[in-house]
RNA sequence: GGCGGCGUGGCCGAGUGGUUUAGGCAAGGGCCUGCAAAGCCCUGUACAGCGGUUCGAUUCCGCUCGCCGCCUCCA
């Protein structure tokens, strides 16, 4: 049994499908008026992970994921930009398809943009309407909040709570002033749709409630989002639907992600206190990234430091330092198929290899990456050990050793990492390598140790790293210095 | 002010009512090596403070201090 955090309960529960053996999830996408930070990444690494990890426990998942593509704050950049908004949606969405790419993140199954799905959204307002959730008022229309007794019930607060807050300018054209936009009306020039109201265009929540039902139905499995999004993003969205629907719930549980803070302060777009995620992937490994990115909980915020980032970049290679160690050692013998799935309902009897086990406990307890990290750092130091003492020629140590190799390809394999730089490369760079080192190991066997070394320095400069083992040397590609 | 969370060894970061160490990074010592690199072994005696519950608390409760998030667009 898989068990997570549920925002709306406050407790870890266990994970019931609506459905069992299929997991439905939606999962708040980027405003795509600019690029996204490394805080932005994270937390979408982070669903990407957790997807894959359903998956390989056995469950048919469905993923869908939005682009909200139109709003305010593209207006404004398409003004500043002199293109139409929709240029800059499509701009900033590839962008983001690009980083995220690099990040190891897999498409969801399905992406939906808010501008698709304008008729919806009219359809549902009009609903909302005509059950008295909502009113139109000068081209605009508002969600009562009153109109719905559970208003707050996610971000455990009551409207009392809320209008003691005193932030919330009061519109002339709001019966209250925690009412929200479901349809704003639309200035000239700004991009519009046609609406028993008037042009204008839908408020920010709506196109989440809206497009997740339709494509996962009412009652889905997973909801998921920064935890910035909890109010008012998501306690509007279940306001919307089960305003609508009549019933509830809107999603069965509610997953946030921890924010990335700068320093002392949260990172965030409108701060300006933020890094590019574009920026990092350029100057660290993609997948040192993806494991900062997981190595905590999800739902811890994290300060972001470079210094941390490097720790990550240190940790992950020691594992892609291991596994050229491993096939090098291996040979032919290195297993070439990796186990993708581990049911939960997996008939009894086979138990799981030993670090496999001790992974998949950790990830059954919401996610708990750092407890799976920790059984890879410790698969990686025993199967080190083996190719150190190693009488590798004998089957058994070589038995042992790909058997711990197996279950290693399968937990990285599981978090998304394919060390791409130790299969880097042609068929053509391995042949240059290796030539060059016969012809060091030809100097080493004439003890003309500056020759050898000269090589060996060079190929350093050059970005490949050479060891020297009792069974010859091997090479792995290595951030040179 | 309301709601939520956090404070673990130099840093990052799990976890637990007690007897055996999370893990990583960094540091020091050692082994291995022609020299390296990689790896392996060893070392550091951590749980903000003060009370309480308990035979026993880092782990439960209360308080104090400090920090952060949300309450406005935001992953």
């Amino acid at each position: 049994m898989i068990r997570v955090h549920d925002t709306l309960t406050g407790k870890i529960v266990d994970l019931e499908p609506a459905r069992p053996g299929r997991i439905s999830m939606y999962v708040c996408g980027p405003t795509v008026y600019n690029q996204i930070h490394i805080g932005n990444a994270r937390s979408m690494v982070w669903f990407d992970m957790i997807r894959r990890y359903l998956r390989y426990r056995g469950f048919e998942v469905m993923y869908v994921q939005n682009y909200t593509d139109v709003d305010d704050k593209i207006i404004e950049r398409a003004n500043l930009e002199g293109i139409a908004a929709e240029a800059v949606a499509n701009k900033y969405e590839h962008a983001y398809e690009l980083v995220m790419g690099a990040l190891g993140a897999e498409q969801p199954d399905i992406l939906v943009r808010a501008t698709q799905h304008i008729e919806d959204m009219v359809a549902a307002i009009k609903g909302l309407i005509d059950r008295g959730m909502a009113y139109e008022s000068g081209g605009n229309v508002w969600f009562s909040v009153e109109a719905f007794p559970g208003y707050g019930k996610l971000s455990n607060r009551s409207l009392d709570d809320m209008r003691a807050g005193e932030r919330i300018e009061p519109s002339e054209h709001k019966r209250n002033p925690l009412d929200f936009a479901l349809w704003k009306s639309a200035k000239e020039e700004e991009p519009s749709w046609p609406s028993p109201w008037g042009p204008g265009r839908p408020g920010w929540h709506i196109e989440c409630s809206v497009m997740s039902t339709k494509y996962l139905g009412m009652g889905f499995d997973i909801h998921g989002g920064g935890s910035d999004l909890i109010f008012p993003h998501h306690e509007n969205e279940i306001a919307q639907a089960e305003g609508l629907m009549g019933s509830e719930p809107f999603a069965r549980n509610w997953l946030h992600a921890g924010m990335v803070q700068m320093e002392a302060e949260k990172m965030s777009k409108s701060l300006g206190n933020f890094v590019l995620t574009a920026e990092i992937v350029e100057r660290f490994d993609p997948e040192a990234v993806r494991y900062w990115a997981l190595m905590g909980s999800y739902r811890s915020q994290v300060t972001f430091s470079e210094a941390t980032l490097n720790d990550a970049t240190q940790a992950h290679s020691r594992w892609a330092t291991f596994l050229t160690a491993a096939r090098h050692a291996l040979g032919d013998d290195a297993p070439t198929d990796l186990v993708t799935h581990r049911p939960v309902d997996a008939a009894e009897g086979e138990p799981l290899p030993q670090y496999v086990a001790r992974a998949v406990e950790g990830l059954d307890d919401d996610f708990n990456s750092a407890a799976a990290f920790a059984a890879i750092h410790d698969l990686v130091r025993e199967a080190n050990r083996s190719i150190e003492g190693a009488q590798l020629n004998e089957p058994e140590a070589k038995k042992t050793l790909s058997g711990l190799l197996e279950q290693f390809l399968e937990l990285t394999h599981l978090f998304g990492f394919t060390f791409p730089r130790t299969t880097e490369g042609t068929e053509i760079l391995g042949a240059l390598v290796e030539y060059l080192l016969e012809l060091r190991e030809d100097a080493r066997k004439d003890k003309s140790f500056d020759r050898a070394d000269a090589i060996r320095a060079r190929l350093i400069e050059i970005g490949v790293a050479v060891e020297d083992t009792p069974a010859g040397p091997r090479w792995r590609i290595a951030d040179n210095g």
